[in-house]
DNA sequence: GCATGTCAAGTTGTG
DNA sequence: CACAACTTGACATGC
């Protein structure tokens, strides 16, 4: 099992920029470019940064926050990393992240925000959202991320048609988009079952969200989900993706979809002990439940032998 | 200094 | 029907 951290430190001297459209706007051309220049440089040499503290921590993978240059995309305030003075020296910010995280096997990955919606019946949503994961997968390229990660998006009160248009859009993805996407199981729509046929007909790898699927069950056991999911990366010669997370009021809480500050080693499932796959802690502690993690899991395995 | 409201974008379920 | 939740913060503003 290589654990992998979702795009934020807690304690380590990381820290990642932002800037708003509204913002942007305000500014004259020049300015805006400038402040554009000043948070990406930033912002990549922080990436580099943080893949460096990860590999230090012993965490083996990390997810890449979306925003990592902001408003990148926007109708009105986009741009492009050439217009930016910098544009040359955060290429090789991101050459340099890539090479160092395959020299160190640090697995990279994306996972774009909720706005991001192939199933839409809205062609102006699905026109967005191919817009932000061309954006992402030139990130992807440039840094050697093999994951861009996905839900399946809404259900419009018709699931079969949803899906429908899903494989669609999917189908025609540039090509960039389309080697590296992946879904995965949500706790309010789309399950397990629901997403196999899909990504079997596409070729298609399935991140398989334990939490997730523990907060939507569809008849399959952990073990049977675990094992499919894993065929649809095997398939493709590639490492199985997972994710994990325990919820913050317990399972017997009110809600269990919130995440907790920590991971509870009982929510590890436990054929992913010594199993060949990466599982991306998605835990408010950040690398803090990782570092307890690994410690736990050591202790485990030392009463188990 | 510090507290507070805002942030491009979608969809669903709750109060 | 408005609003929070979803990986969350971080930033800009106003006191």
């Amino acid at each position: 099992m290589r654990l992998g951290l979702c795009c934020l430190f807690k304690d380590e001297p990381v820290r990642f920029r932002t800037t708003t459209a509204t913002v942007l706007a305000r500014l004259g051309h020049p300015a805006q470019l400038l402040k554009l220049t000043e948070i990406c440089r930033s912002n990549a040499e922080n990436l580099l940064l943080a893949v460096q503290t990860a590999q230090r921590l012993g965490i083996g993978a990390f997810r890449i926050m979306s925003p990592l240059f902001p408003r990148m995309t926007h109708p009105l305030v986009g741009y492009r990393l050439d217009q930016l003075a910098d544009g040359e020296t955060i290429a090789e910010l991101l050459a340099a992240t890539g090479s160092y995280a395959r020299r160190h096997d640090i697995r990279l990955s994306f996972h774009p925000d909720q706005f991001v919606v192939l199933s839409s019946p809205r062609p102006e949503v699905v026109a967005n959202s191919i817009r932000e994961l061309e954006y992402q997968a030139f990130l992807a390229e440039a840094v050697g991320a093999d994951v861009i990660n996905l839900h399946a998006g809404g259900v419009y009160g018709d699931k079969k048609s949803a899906l429908q248009r899903l494989r669609h859009v999917i189908d025609d993805l540039p090509q960039p988009v389309r080697s590296r996407l992946t879904l995965e199981n949500d706790d309010i729509s789309y399950s397990v079952s629901d997403l196999l046929p899909v990504c079997e007909n596409l070729s298609l790898p399935l991140v398989y969200d334990v939490h997730h699927h523990r907060c939507l069950p569809d008849g399959l056991s952990v073990e049977e989900a675990t094992r499919l999911a894993g065929e649809t990366w095997h398939r493709l010669g590639r490492e199985q993706y997972c994710h994990l997370s325990s919820p913050k009021a317990g399972w017997t809480g009110r809600d269990p979809k919130p995440h907790a500050d920590y991971i509870e080693p009982e929510d590890i499932p436990s054929c992913w002990f010594d199993r060949a796959m990466t599982v991306d802690i998605e835990a408010k502690a950040k690398e803090l439940a990782i570092l307890r993690l690994i410690s736990e899991i050591d202790t485990i395995r030392r009463d188990k032998s």
